[in-house]
DNA sequence: ATTAATGCAAAGGATTTGCAATACC
DNA sequence: GGTATTGCAAATCCTTTGCATTAAT
C-alpha cells in the first residue's frame, strides 16, 4: 500500500543498486518475500526462511525488513492487530489498498478504488502534505459473514 | 476514526448504562480521555492519571481501554510508529477523520474530506462490508518541512 | 452481600541492541 | 583486506495475566 511504483525489477536488484551486500541470508529472505502468496509477519519469514537454510537468524530477518520499509520496498501491516500487536509485511506493488479485517472469520480482503486514488491526490494537493506510506484498514464484518448471521444483532 | 457517532453525552454515562461500575479510577481516566487535546498513549495517560490519584495502575488503564475499545468510544492509532509501538488513543467523534505523520518533524495532522467518507460507503456498498473501524495514517513529509527543505531532496 | 474491579508483580510477545565472529565485495 | 553483515543472547518496550484484596452497586 504506498504512493510510488518501485522502479527496480527485484528487491536483491535494489540491494546491490543501493550498495547493500546481497548475502546467502538476504537472498532467500528476498525471494519468500517477493514469492509470498499472503501476508507475513516476522516469525512467519523466520520460519520460512529457516526451511530453506537453518542458519537465518531472527534479527536478520528484522534488520532486513527494516531495510526494506526504508526503501519503500514493502510496506508494513497492522491488519487491525486481529492476531495480536506484530506486523504483517507485503511487497509493494504499483496499485495500492486498503485492507478489511473481519473480526469475526479473521479473513482479510483487499480492496482497491479510483476513490481511494482520488484521496491521496487530494491530500497531497490540499494539505500540501508529501506523501511516502499510506496504510487504510478497516475492521468489521465481511460480506459473507454478514449474511451468515443476518438474523442475529 | 470511526463510523458511528456515539449516542451517549460521555463515557461514564455509557459505562453506566453497560452496567459497568463507576469506580473513582474510571472517572479520572475517562475525564481524562474527554478533555485530552493531543493524542495519549497508555503511558501517558497513566501518568496524567496519576498526577490526580496516584493510586491508579498500568493495569487499570489498559484495561479500561480495552472495554472502550470494544465500545466503540475510542479509537486506537498507530501514528505510522513514529515514536515506537505504542498505541495512541482518541475519542470517538462524529467525523472520522486521517492522521498524517510526519516523518521528518513528527507532527500529526488531522485531515477530514468528503471522498473519505466517500470512500468508504463505496466499501460498504460494493464490498458488501460492515464497517466498524477504519484507520487511514499516511506518513510522509508535511508542507512545512516541504517547503523548508525544498533544495534537499 | 455479591461480584466486578483493582493492585501487584510477574509473565508474555514482539522487536531491538551490543559486540565479537563471519563473509561479501 | 576492509567493512558491512551476521549470530547470539540479553535487553527493551509495550501490553497482558493470575490472583488475592478492595470497593461499587
Amino acid at each position: 500500500m504506498s504512493t510510488a511504483t518501485p522502479t527496480s525489477r527485484s528487491l536483491a536488484d535494489a540491494f546491490t543498486a543501493k550498495g547493500l551486500r546481497l548475502t546467502a541470508q538476504r537472498r532467500v529472505l528476498l525471494e519468500i518475500i517477493e514469492s509470498a502468496t499472503s501476508h507475513l509477519d516476522a516469525a512467519g519469514l523466520l520460519q520460512l526462511a529457516r526451511d530453506r537454510d537453518a542458519r537465518i537468524n531472527r534479527a536478520t530477518v528484522y534488520r532486513t525488513l527494516e531495510i526494506l520499509k526504508k526503501l519503500g520496498l514493502i510496506d508494513e501491516l497492522d491488519l487491525m492487530h486481529l492476531n495480536g500487536e506484530k506486523h504483517y509485511y507485503e511487497i509493494r506493488t504499483g496499485r495500492d489498498h486498503i485492507h478489511l479485517a473481519c473480526f469475526e472469520c479473521g479473513r482479510i480482503e483487499e480492496y482497491e478504488s479510483p476513490v481511494f486514488d482520488q484521496l491521496k491526490q487530494e491530500i497531497a494537493q490540499k494539505q500540501g502534505f508529501s506523501i511516502g506510506v499510506v496504510r487504510m484498514e478497516v475492521g468489521g464484518r465481511c460480506s459473507i459473514c454478514v449474511r451468515a448471521n443476518s438474523r442475529e444483532q
